[in-house]
DNA sequence: ATTTAAATAGTAATGATTATTATTATTATT
DNA sequence: AATAATAATAATAATCATTACTATTTAAAT
């Protein structure tokens, strides 16, 4: 693959930031330096650089975010702020479960948990100091 | 809310399969009843009945798809043939996880498992009868 | 039967993403 | 270093799922 500042700037802001970013999210970030870098481009080394492993993407309703971690985890996603939070939990259980009741060979194992963050905490007790 | 065999043949159709369907494949078989119903009377009744708890609206990648089943479930996802299977797992233990790491109140958990059914399998093992 | 407002059909608009194409830039070759 | 080959880009158009708009129709209350 031939060498592009585009591609490069793309793949610093991803992993620069821990907010999840969309594609459009991460256009306005490259335009600052590259002002008249296309969205398509975008979109473009985005994906590319999915495939090859150095970035991940997170495919949930209908918008693409994108992540740095590459390692195998999970989201937390909070209703109030739509903040998506990292977590990691094991999926062996899940695996063997699906192998064994379906006959499912699971690559992958996605699992998105919806609430509300610590953020929003409607009634705090308070313990003292 | 006010009678509409529209939204009646919605609900009976999404109630009367296992596929997972999405707002056009509705679209289409209601259109075999209702020749000229409208693609937007579909959607608005799909979302109201998701709203009332009739149907179970499922969130992934860039399509919505619509479920007859409303009790908490999880899916397995087909990348041969795009397959969905309802699964049943416990949320109880991650919940408690995040309640308790991270502060986070869930409400819902989504589990989609990726990978291939059954129907795929390349080296079948004979064991005989 | 008449009235009222909710629901619809038909169509236009939106938002995220992908495709197209002429131009530009990187890398290999002379 | 100049040239050639072609991968990547910018700019724009197209696509796909979904939502918004509006005049008309229809369920249901009077």
């Amino acid at each position: 693959m031939r060498y592009s500042q585009q591609r490069e700037l793309i793949k610093e802001i991803v992993r620069g930031t821990n907010c999840h970013p969309s594609a459009d999210w991460i256009f306005n970030q490259t335009k600052k330096i590259i002002p008249n870098i296309s969205l398509g481009t975008v979109y473009r080394n985005l994906k590319r650089l999915e495939q090859e492993g150095e970035i991940n993407a997170i495919y949930y309703e209908n918008i693409v975010r994108y992540d740095w971690n590459v390692e195998s985890h999970d989201h937390l996603k909070c209703t109030e702020c739509g903040d998506l939070i990292d977590v990691r939990f094991s999926h062996d259980e899940f695996k063997s479960i699906v192998k064994r009741k379906y006959k499912f060979d699971a690559n992958n194992v996605e699992v998105m948990i919806i609430g509300t963050c610590n953020k929003h905490a409607k009634y705090r007790i308070n313990n003292g100091k």
